[in-house]
DNA sequence: TTGACAAACTAAACACTGTTTAGTAATTTT
DNA sequence: AAAATTACTAAACAGTGTTTAGTTTGTCAA
């Protein structure tokens, strides 16, 4: 009875290509103006046909974002090479700079947007890629700490001073917010990354 | 012929009304949600009237964004009295989180959602709050410079990285984003202001 | 005070949006 | 070949921002 397992080979396949469609969409148009007409489109089927396989454009959203997620932790698995912790910690930093730069859009779709779904739900979907970001970087930061390298030595108020500083670097890049600091642009790309070495520097023990 | 002293002023008034329904919509709602609809029904006037005041929503926001600016600028202003340019610029950033963590609605209308504007066409309305804001972090920092106690020198690169900090902290507060770090919300408030003291520290020269 | 003009306002329409429903077409099972 | 199940979609619903065309209101000169 290999029917229903090409049934579902089929439903992933579809699901798949839902995704891959609606990414391009999202990343083309932002989340709001990314309608599940113009997904539907993409995918050549009815707009109905999309509510077959995702509860509605949050959820579909939801994986979209799984996907940028799987881009981003992709740039900060090659940084595990790094023997030493502080240097490992400072190429995440780079690592999440360069990715948000070179996709602003990924970057709004993943961070900028309030998050569609909440917490409690999301375990049902397969939301690994954001989970496992957060973790490469708390284990880094842990090990800075463990090597008695950093000044801060409460975790949790490093990673919330380390990543709210990229993050919110980041943010100001992508929603082009520095504009108010009326600097050009590629002043400002550099300012990004000098703050993150500095920085990097005054949290060296 | 003061009729039209009284036109100008009932114009002014007019506008003053869709701008004060509008800010307590699109605080209740948020941008994507609010609808000219809704105001209009709280102005008590139909839909279209709002188009003879306003060019189209994203410019009535632009009015709304600058009424929060305000309320943010009046809390940067009670820290001017504070002597000590370091202290001053703690100050600040006490401020800041804790405009942010007080009013989310407005944080996010004003430094999340996406400029609805470009800076250039900025200038035809009354940008100023927005600016002052600006003026008086970065003044407070070159105080800090002249005064030689701060460890970095450029003003660029220090206003990205606190700004940046301060601005990815209450933003990864405000949207949520912080939950991927699994701390509950009372502890995560905590963080915040104990990272922006710890940076602090560190930034002293 | 009346008639003309201008300003203020709105009902209705247009082209969109996310989502649901009810029905059709295709496929699998009996 | 008939029945049952699955896959799909046309059309509708209630909402959106915005425009148009027309009405009501207010002002001013005769």
């Amino acid at each position: 009875m290999g029917i229903s397992e090409r049934k579902e080979r089929e439903r992933q396949e579809m699901r798949d290509l839902i995704v891959e469609k609606a990414t391009q969409v999202f990343i083309e148009l932002g989340y709001e103006k990314a309608s599940i007409r113009t997904i539907a489109e993409r995918i050549e089927y009815s707009p109905a046909t999309i509510y077959l396989y995702f509860k509605d454009k949050d959820w579909l959203f939801l994986e979209v974002q799984s996907v940028s997620f799987g881009l981003l932790l992709k740039e900060f698995e090659k940084t595990q090479t790094i023997e030493d912790p502080i240097q490992r910690l400072h190429a995440l930093g780079k690592a999440y700079l360069d990715f948000g730069i070179a996709n602003p859009a990924h970057y709004e779709l993943m961070f900028i947007n309030k998050e569609p779904v909440n917490c409690i739900q999301k375990d049902e979907v397969e939301w690994h890629n954001g989970m496992k970001v957060m973790e490469l970087f708390r284990s880094t930061l842990q090990s800075c700490i463990d090597a008695g390298k950093l000044k801060i030595t409460n975790i949790d108020i490093a990673a919330f001073a380390i990543w709210g500083m990229v993050h919110g670097m980041v943010s100001l890049y992508v929603t082009n917010h520095y504009q108010v600091m009326d600097i050009p642009d590629e002043v400002a790309r550099m300012m990004v990354y000098q703050s993150l070495d500095a920085t990097m520097e005054l949290l060296k023990a």
